[in-house]
DNA sequence: CGGTATCCGTTGCGATACTG
DNA sequence: CAGTATCGCAACGGATACCG
């Protein structure tokens, strides 16, 4: 008889060897995705950014600036910016005076965030520190 | 009607929604819960001990610090540390000569693992950038 | 074997000032 | 409004040496 314990050791054990056997191939070729991954957008601004874009669709820089407390203006650029390269965020500027420029996710964007939250709401669930 | 897209656009913004409305009580303790995910094990060292010991198992220091490469002794035995401090990781001494350590994923860190296998893959299979 | 201590260059990032 | 430029401190993290 399996457990529900060793069923989920299995399936977790499953996940990881199809990670490990996707990233083998790019390792080869000097790329390793664990990496990529980080460089792309995990950070916690990002993180926020990318949170805030999945709740409200489109925001301004200012806007965005204001729903995240304690980001400068330095970061949040640099987070935005490096999210557009990754094709996580989407940047739309208006010819207008004063300037103005949108910030929406990209459809893998919103893919990304959808698992981000999932590890997120995970995480709150289960963190054992909760009340430290 | 309600078209596919606009229905994964409802769930996403339904749980980042849940993520705000759980996080919001503990901001106000002075806890964030993102910061508190980042600083327990989002880098790519915990990441790949946190993959190494789903996929294994069991490990010891030596054994780890063999399965992932560019690893220095200085940043597994850190990394180790903090993920044990977080309740993700289990270390346990035998009292030998020469001695012996074995590390193992917590219930906790089972569950961690489950969800940073599952975003791996996602990213995996969704990077635009895979040959590049 | 399983670490720790120290050094030290690199990077991260906040504060401030400035601009089209 | 939506950024950029520069500065300066703090943290990260690799290399090396050492230890119970």
């Amino acid at each position: 008889m399996v457990t529900k314990a060793e069923n989920q050791e299995l399936r977790l054990k499953k996940n990881i060897k199809k990670y490990f056997l996707q990233a083998q191939p790019m390792l080869e070729n000097g790329v390793c995705p664990t990496k990529a991954l980080f460089a792309a957008s995990m950070d916690k601004w990002s993180m926020f950014c990318v949170f805030n874009l999945g709740y409200f669709k489109v925001l301004r820089f200012t806007e965005l600036k204001n729903k995240i407390p304690g980001i400068s203006a330095r970061m949040l650029s640099v987070s935005l910016k490096k999210l557009e390269q990754n094709g996580i965020v989407a940047r739309k500027v208006f010819a207008e005076v004063p300037p103005k420029v949108e910030y929406t996710l990209t459809p893998f964007g919103k893919g990304l965030a959808e698992k981000l939250a999932d590890l997120g709401n995970w995480f709150l669930a289960h963190y054992p520190n909760k009340d430290s």
